[in-house]
RNA sequence: GGACGGGUUCCCGAGUGGCUAAAGGGGGCAGACUGUAAAUCUGCUGGCGAACGCCUACGGAGGUUCGAAUCCUUCCCCGUCCA
């Protein structure tokens, strides 16, 4: 533990890869009295319940609440059950679905070992908002609404945009903001912490605390993680993320996909490495190496973070083998082959390797069929089982071991 | 409450009676090239069937017609303006 590092040094630390920070002097004079006082500082994030899976967008966030809860403090997690299912309208241009609670109650159950990945589960308050936030009756809401005016609400970008473009807007989105700030209110935060897209939100949280007499959180917004296309932030609605839980080989593909002007980026922001490492690799990387070899480093730190060294060691070297030397994995689905033999088509739906035959047939006259190395097109072709088992393959990096059975 | 405009395949968006599984773009997938990067080029992109074809799909339901995403009725939803 670093608790005993002196304030000023702990303003640094915290301040590594931020986004923002309001307002340095505001976080300072917290860690002060927390240091006089022996008392640990309310460090706030909000949860969004919308999907099971962490991602190392999310886990940029978490591992700078990891470092306040290094330093002594209490990491306050505020599961957005309630707001979840209002849906949060940042930067949608779409109204979005609202969860039902059994979604809600499935996906916190898996969020809760995955988050402990990254935290310690020592220093850790777990809260659901609907806990306070379903008690308030109408005149608490109105009351709450009272606060803040709807010119403010619609300041921002995203309101404003589907305002302009005609686009519908609710009003329980709009309120939204507000109950997450109330969040602030009720769990006395400190300091909150979030992405950098939630800057406006924290900011409302900052101010109600003011209006209920509370001294406002000082806020730390984290930059974004692009995703894998290299286009929009990570997100679990894009599809583009690397999940924490993902398994080595398949967490280790993803990051090899990134665009090569990312690396860096992804070095700061996902791994431990310190600045001077991450400054050797840009040297290596201007001075004409291979963005392969770079890229492939940090695709094994990720993994050894989230699974361990070995593991990506294994992943590594798995990637060379299967795409590098065109070799097939080690480990693949088996599919058991009756004596007399089954169509190709009905192997490759069978076995789940495409989701419908016009797709297998199609996939066939692309030429993406493989059967032991061997390009094949015929769809008419019956797969019978051999003494030793066949390989089949369908396009990159889909593969099935066909072996005699019934 | 009134007037008007709109709801199309994963997304955006064309399409106003048959030539429409529906232009175009995006995304995705596949092939070539590669470093499973990017860029580029090419192809594919509802399902079933070997195939003539059949089924499902243009907000929901019903109707007109030999034939409807396209016309009519009704319901739901969204937006704009007026009150």
């Amino acid at each position: 533990m670093t608790e005993k590092l002196p304030v000023s040094e702990q303003v640094t630390l915290l301040k590594r890869g931020i986004d923002r920070l309001e307002t340095e002097e505001e976080l300072r004079q917290l860690l002060e009295r927390s240091h006089q006082a022996g008392k640990p500082l309310r460090v706030k994030l909000g949860i969004d319940a919308s999907g099971p899976d962490i991602h190392l967008g999310f886990a940029v966030v978490l591992r700078k609440l990891r470092q306040f809860q290094d330093l002594g403090h209490t990491a306050v997690l505020i599961v957005g059950d309630f707001t979840g299912k209002i849906g949060d309208p940042t930067g949608r241009s779409k109204t979005r679905p609202q969860l039902t609670n059994e979604q809600i109650k499935a996906n916190m159950a898996r969020y809760r070992e995955q988050v402990f990945k990254i935290l310690n589960p020592e220093r850790c308050e777990f809260r659901f908002n609907s806990e306070w936030l379903d008690k308030l009756s109408a005149t608490d809401v109105v009351n709450l609404a009272a606060r803040y005016t709807v010119a403010r609400l619609i300041e921002r970008e995203d309101f404003k945009k589907r305002l302009e473009e005609g686009a519908p807007l609710s009003v329980h989105e709009l309120l939204y903001p507000l109950f997450q700030g109330y969040d602030s209110v009720i769990v006395f935060a400190d300091i909150e912490l979030g992405g950098a897209d939630q800057y406006w939100n924290l900011l409302v949280g900052r101010e109600l605390q003011v209006r209920f007499g509370q001294t406002p959180q000082v806020i730390i917004t984290m930059p974004l993680l692009v995703g894998t296309d290299g286009k929009l932030k990570m997100s679990k609605s894009y599809g583009n993320y690397v999940g924490i839980t993902d398994p080595p080989a398949e967490m280790f593909g993803k990051i090899m996909s990134i665009p090569d002007e990312l690396i860096l980026n992804y070095f700061q922001l996902a791994t431990d490495k310190t600045d001077e490492e991450i400054a050797l690799f840009a040297r290596r990387l201007s001075g004409g190496e291979n963005p392969r070899n770079i890229k492939a480093e940090l695709a094994r730190s990720i993994v050894a973070l989230y699974h361990s060294p070995a593991a990506a060691r294994h992943a590594s070297e798995e990637f060379d083998r299967v795409f590098r030397e065109k070799e097939p994995p080690t480990q693949m689905p088996e599919f058991p082959l009756p004596a007399p033999g089954v169509n190709i088509i009905q192997v490759i739906v069978q076995s789940g390797l495409l989701p419908s035959k016009s797709e297998a047939r199609r996939k066939l006259t692309e030429g993406a069929i493989y059967l032991d190395g061997q390009r094949i097109s015929d769809p008419e072709l019956i797969v019978k089982p051999q003494d030793r088992p066949v390989i089949l393959k369908v396009g990159k990096r889909r593969f099935l071991r066909l072996v005699a059975g019934s």
